[in-house]
DNA sequence: CGTTATTGATCAGTATACTGATCATCAGTA
DNA sequence: TACTGATGATCAGTATACTGATCAATAACG
């Protein structure tokens, strides 16, 4: 464990920042210019329609004060319009536009060649096991973070 | 791959946010105030004595515009000092302070002991599997970052 | 019903990362 | 040697993440 190169965390780090460099490469190269963190919020946003920002920040794991600014640059380009609830007044209630409808669906396979390049180093079953380590390993450690993910209206 | 939770990118994300908190509260709880960033940097540094910014990057894959700040701060808590070369004036020299030296030996076993909390939910051969997988990933898309790892003084 | 606790959202401040530019210096070549 | 290109460092600007605080609004409870 002495050597950097052996550590977990360090790894995590980089394996991280190649990913978020491959993702922003495949998505400019299709014409689009949003950020993997961009890209999950809006899709959240389109699965789960009418969500309040804390809501949709446990979907994906985000912190609360950094959803408010993701939000913001979704909602300056067009993608999303945020609403107050009629329920809550505190609550923004979040929505995908067409536009955002439409960028969501074109972006898709570059998104998902993305995700092939970012393991290109790996056979097919090693991919998949990472994933399942990666999986296993973020659910032990889920409540560790400020930012854990919670389950849709599981618990709510 | 449809879903989220399956894309390496976004676990890839998930686990280096989880590696993070757990590597703070690690530290903290042990008495320093270090980041993964900052630890990273300062191991380099003492490894490696006089080495200029640039070169430090490379052995820790980060950014050349990053690193500016992370010796700014390890200088400022006077763990690191920063002259300016004889050989070439442009060069900044890096070298760990006694204080420095101290922390760094000090702060070792928690910086472990957040390695093993962070894949805490994985058997001992499973963490190995991660780091494997992980470091081959990593090789194979090195390239693809703008701040790639360069190996000590093979290629200068 | 009114007080208290909780919750949704935001803000200020700090720390990575990166893009692209600039400046000084150095190296190589004509 | 003068010029050109490359290099070390830094800066301005943008985008995540987080800490801790604040404010309005809702929920819970006596």
């Amino acid at each position: 464990m002495a050597e950097m190169q052996d550590m977990p965390g360090h790894l995590a780090r980089r394996f991280q920042q190649i990913a978020v460099a491959v993702f922003l490469a495949e998505v400019e190269a299709a014409g689009f210019d949003l950020t993997p963190v961009q890209y999950a919020a809006l899709a959240a946003i389109a699965a789960n329609p009418a969500v309040d920002q804390i809501t949709l920040a446990g979907l994906i794991a985000y912190d609360r004060t950094t959803i408010t600014g993701v939000i913001d640059r979704l909602a300056q380009k067009g993608l999303v319009v945020r609403q107050a609830s009629l329920r809550d007044r505190r609550a923004r209630e979040l929505s995908i536009t067409a536009e955002g409808q439409r960028t969501l669906e074109a972006i898709t396979p570059a998104v998902e060649a993305a995700q092939r390049m970012m393991v290109r180093g790996l056979t097919k079953a090693e991919g998949k096991e990472l994933v399942r380590l990666m999986q296993k390993a973020i659910a032990a450690g889920n409540e560790l973070s400020r930012a854990p993910l919670r389950e849709g209206a599981a618990e709510r």
